[in-house]
DNA sequence: CTGAAAGCGCTTACAG
DNA sequence: CTGAAAGCGCTTACAG
């Protein structure tokens, strides 16, 4: 069935042996290895003569690498619901691996056992079928990573920062910094009192944002209220919870979902006010459903060069020495969007 | 560098030849190939002890089977503007997938020129990473495909229906008899006078759904007027164009495309009409953009049961005898959706 | 019931 | 300057 040319066949038409045939195709002639040009000639006319292209699949069995990079989600790789949160990291990675001329596996073989997937079936890391891989998703899955980690598996983590044990390679975005441009940008506009509103439990997402919350205060001497930080679920967002917050003196809120955000915007407004002129409201992050809801003054998540910079990373890691020790941990930068819900503050210095 | 356990390693460990592991791993243990229970239970204990899993590349290329099913498209596989329109075909995919214990290869490393890529690279054919592979997208290659065939490398094809030789396996929908189910709800409306905006290019889905369109009204035994078939392009339908058909006694329309539906739609509200009173209007598939438009009548794709169709479809190939020539071409059925851009003529019978 | 051997199509030291 | 040999990690007859 396969009858395409060997090099075999090339090395028999050009009366020389495998060896030198596989120096001349691949550049290898120099100073270590010399192959005269009469040689080289002979070579490449058989080559030519023949239509002989190497079988990438042999190469790269001899050459030890398999260049497949696996990606690998604890949920399904497709879902839904979530296709607009993942697609552009996908987008990216397709990009980037075909720059580097990676293919890419689905692990989709992995079961499901109540809506996650394991790395490890039945003891075995599945994720060795490629050369490493990226993980990404909302869910994880810590003494997996943590086995990973062990056998040295390379692979480079998408999103999250959680460490197991600090050794967790992975290429996020920088929610901290983009935090303080939020902030930076509403103090600009005069506001002084602004209200952090987060969700009730305790992630990195919303922790990460906190923090460029109060320091954002701090660098700009101003002075903070830790009151002012709302824990909550966009449900409980109520008029009475509103009506405090500019009671005390609240004239702007960074929220940290689009689900608090679009609570608090709906609820205010059913109150009579209006949004930015009564109170602005900025995003911290991207809104997961973007054709909803007002132009949001937001910061947004460079989800595509994630996902490149993930393929770099991997490709960097899978192609390095073993013994580099040096565990790579990228914060990407987000870019501030200034949209139509903040604005001065009515009272403004 | 490569610490992946090898399958000497399981062979020593377990205490007998590599090609009994090989035997075991790959089920391949019957009549034929004996190995007793006992040797079996040692060697998947060492399979589990070392972490073994077989490298896919060394599996090809010794002329096995490695559970990989490729996806290849012709543009890239994730792009941002249609998105909605490959999706579904994915989560099927992958959905399938995992019943069946496939992973899936997606090949990025092919570089697109032009905006394409190609399967065969310097007259190698990419694709041979797995063991079939399902192609998808909105272009295509004819002479690359044929030569799939002529290879005879396992493959199908999703929604494209257009023949090499005839001999291309395919999933895709059965537009012609859904376009039937939507001229029989117009029919059963008191419609007689059905209009068909298609599109300029003779391409396939514009053919198959005439098709449906005319056997319908034969079937109906009501008389047709060839001049009722209005090929355009969703710009070139103007005001003239919506009067001239309204004055033939036109008093509902099918439109092959979404682009098609809402520019008449749009136009017949500017002249004033009201939709569906005046005239009802039918979508034959899909809209592109859900969020956009009106509730339209139309059909509705069944693009992720596709997907999983193909999954099958392709892994009956892999498995079967190579004898086994019957080509697999399955047409899956529309679902009628009845929304509110059809009604009753105004001149009801 | 099991294993030794050849082979898939290449690359890579190494020896001359 | 060039080639014979071993090896990449598997599978597949084949022999016992």
């Amino acid at each position: 069935m396969n009858q395409r040319p060997r090099l075999t066949d090339v090395a028999k038409l050009a009366g020389v042996s495998k060896s030198t045939v596989s120096s001349v195709i691949n550049g290898r002639v120099d100073e270590a290895n010399r192959v005269s040009p009469e040689t080289q000639r002979r070579v490449w006319d058989a080559v030519q003569q023949l239509g002989f292209v190497a079988d990438p699949l042999a190469r790269r069995l001899a050459g030890g690498s398999n260049h497949l990079l696996g990606i690998f989600t604890f949920e399904p790789i497709f879902p839904l619901r979530f296709r607009d949160f993942f697609y552009p990291f996908l987008v990216g990675i397709e990009n980037e691996a075909e720059q580097s001329g990676f293919n890419l596996v689905l692990f989709t073989s992995a079961p499901q056992i109540n809506g996650r997937r394991t790395i490890y079936q039945e003891g075995v890391n599945s994720l060795r079928l490629a050369d490493g891989a990226i993980l990404l998703g909302l869910h994880d899955d810590k003494a997996e990573i943590k086995r990973l980690i062990q056998e040295k598996y390379p692979f480079v983590y998408i999103g999250h920062r959680e460490v197991t044990e600090g050794r967790v390679p992975f290429v996020t975005y920088d929610s901290t910094r983009a935090t303080g441009e939020v902030m930076q940008h509403l103090f600009d506009l005069g506001h002084r009192k602004i209200a952090y509103l987060r969700l009730l439990e305790d992630n990195e997402p919303s922790w990460d944002r906190q923090v460029g919350y109060t320091q954002a205060f701090q660098q700009a001497g101003y002075t903070f209220d830790s009151n002012w930080i709302v824990r909550s679920q966009p449900a409980l967002l109520n008029i009475a919870l509103v009506t405090d917050l500019l009671a005390t003196g609240i004239t702007a809120v960074v929220a940290e979902t689009d689900g608090i955000a679009m609570r608090v915007y709906n609820v205010a407004r059913e109150m009579g006010y209006s949004i930015p002129a009564d109170l602005s409201i900025a995003l911290l992050g991207d809104p997961l459903e973007a054709a909803e809801g007002p132009e949001w003054t937001l910061f947004s998540i460079p989800r595509e060069q994630i996902g490149q910079e993930a393929v770099r990373l991997l490709a960097r890691q899978i192609n390095s020495s073993q013994d580099e020790d040096a565990v790579q941990q990228i914060f990407l930068p987000c870019q501030l969007v200034k949209g139509k819900t903040t604005s001065r503050p009515r009272s403004s210095p």
